[in-house]
DNA sequence: CTGAAAGCGCTAACAC
DNA sequence: GTGTTAGCGCTTTCAG
């Protein structure tokens, strides 16, 4: 009822001792149902609530995930933390979010200096932050207890989870050549993700395994922002020869590319089709709804979260380091059709 | 260097007590220059770092704040948290943030929880919780320190900041007006969250003001949503006079009566002007962009956490009770232009 | 099955 | 200026 109802008042209406109710806090064994019953009843009829500072303080774990993320895709993170966000929930953990702009090394001991001071007891880190390897060499190095959420699943020495972005974008592009695209354009992304490489690479592939060649003016740089697919459909539109499809290797440059084509009087998918990548909620409300690829980001990141839980519980005994790929799926929409022929 | 390194590891190196330690670590006046400096470097030679949890335990204080929200949209959950994450890194404060799904009371009760059992300092509310009178009063009831971001400032009896949704609502109904509007629509938003009441409020002065008289089914409720304003849109459309502008309440739902309107073949704004409410960045990626108000979400969490800090270090005598409203501002776009003249 | 005693790593009074 | 002594509210040996 009062303020400050710790264990020891629980432990002095029940008449047991401060162990006895620790142990039913915990539901531990080794209690007998009567007993176990009488301090449940005590802890009711005060209103105790187990205070989660001193329970750190002594079994010296916070019950604290720390998740470290730098990118500037709203949707992306929003997700991310609602995964994480309910693995905690179930385990009953906590999540600490921290958003940190790259800075090179830098981040790197921010992140160590506060696993140490705040006591995280694990970490989580998200694209581009879990794509640099020297960010992630300190953090082993710093024995930090870390699962990574990216497509590169080897060297790092910690659990990851990612997706299958190559073969994804490979089958969007099959998609597009079985349409019989075969002036397909792709509008790549930023250097410092993986994911949005391995697009590319899934891209060219495809192309590769139809036999076509592609011209190199048919793959331009973009930053993954609407301006820049702006700037990249622009391009593209101009070309001597333009591309009858457009790939670009996330939404919002596609939104960026299919602004482009409206405003320089194009229909889509009439004279150009445009397809994306990642599946944000805009691709289904501009005009014509666009095709993407569906990224399971929120199941990512619960399984990541989930990984980091039996970790930190297994102890050092869990040793083998896991890398998990769950699928990313076509979703396909009004934005593409065959190309029309006169193109 | 190695795992666990304590205060009383950095006394014994500096030859001085933990409590000299403790002042150093505190910026606490009344310690040596020398002595300062070599404890300083005995924390730095053993790479100490205090332990949050130790220090929360201690002082009685977590420095930590939780946020508590339920919004669909993330563009208005994001920047909440950018806007507290930001003043909490300047104080030294951790956010903690919680998604709780309305369910009136039973809400409270679990914040009411969390509160004490994460022993949190204090607690920010954001619409539509803050909005919920039956769950303000428990959180009263319970003494938690709480700041509300919420367009309704009296008698919640805590600290509030909102913008003036009514006034900026009022500003863009005669931007419309002087436009040339006669027939102006308006899709009213979600009837838990006051702020979209009030939007209504100030569409229904400014009209009175330029004694124009509104029918009734000009008026249509949506839910936030883009499709709950596909609908709105549709319905307005095919009114047997249908208006030359359409006020949505938010921009979701101005999206979706954009694409309803593209979709029958309007011509946006010759046939029809568009406007919504938010600002968020789809409004500038559809074509054409859409005129909306610029909401100061972030500097609203940003000013809310500033005044929780205030009131938790200034302990019980800090007991007026602010209400800071920061402006919002029209946003002016393409989607709007003079009425045409055969509607 | 249960309890006594000893911390966890820090801050807070109050001496000195 | 600085140190001593108590805690903060739990978990954890280790006896019983």
């Amino acid at each position: 009822m009062s303020e400050r109802v710790t264990i020891d008042d629980v432990a002095a209406l029940a008449k047991v001792s401060i162990k006895t109710v620790s142990r039913v806090l915990n539901d531990e064994p080794n209690v007998r149902p009567c007993t176990r019953q009488a301090v449940t009843s005590a802890i009711e009829r005060l209103g105790f609530r187990p205070s989660r500072v001193a329970r750190s303080l002594a079994a010296r774990r916070t019950f604290i995930v720390g998740l470290f993320y730098d990118n500037p895709c709203t949707h992306y993170v929003s997700n991310v933390q609602e995964g994480a966000l309910q693995a905690c929930d179930r385990r009953g953990y906590d999540l600490s979010v921290h958003p940190k702009p790259f800075r090179g090394v830098v981040t790197a001991d921010e992140i160590v200096e506060l696993y140490r001071q705040a006591r995280f007891d694990g970490v989580i880190l998200t694209p581009p932050l879990a794509d640099i390897p020297a960010l992630v060499a300190v953090l082993r190095a710093a024995r930090v207890p870390v699962v990574l959420i990216s497509p590169v699943d080897r060297g790092s020495g910690f659990p990851t989870v990612g997706t299958n972005d190559r073969v994804a974008a490979e089958e969007m592009t099959r998609q597009l050549l079985s349409l019989g695209h075969k002036k397909i354009a792709f509008v790549s992304g930023h250097p410092d993700h993986k994911a949005v490489g391995l697009r590319l690479e899934g891209y060219r592939n495809a192309l590769r395994e139809a036999e076509i060649v592609v011209p190199e003016d048919y793959v331009v740089t973009g930053l993954n922002s609407f301006e820049s697919g702006e700037v990249a459909g622009l391009k593209l539109f101009n070309l001597p020869s333009p591309p009858t499809a457009i790939f670009c290797a996330n939404d919002e440059m596609a939104v960026g590319v299919l602004k482009v084509a409206n405003t320089i009087g194009l229909s889509v998918p009439r004279d150009v089709s445009i397809v994306g990548f990642d599946n944000i909620p805009i691709t289904a409300q501009v005009w014509p709804q666009l095709s993407t690829i569906q990224q399971p980001v929120r199941e990512m990141s619960e399984r990541a979260a989930e990984i980091l839980f039996r970790r930190i519980e297994g102890g050092q005994f869990e040793s083998d380091i896991e890398h998990v790929t769950i699928k990313s799926s076509l979703v396909l929409r009004e934005s593409i059709s065959h190309p029309s022929t006169n193109s």
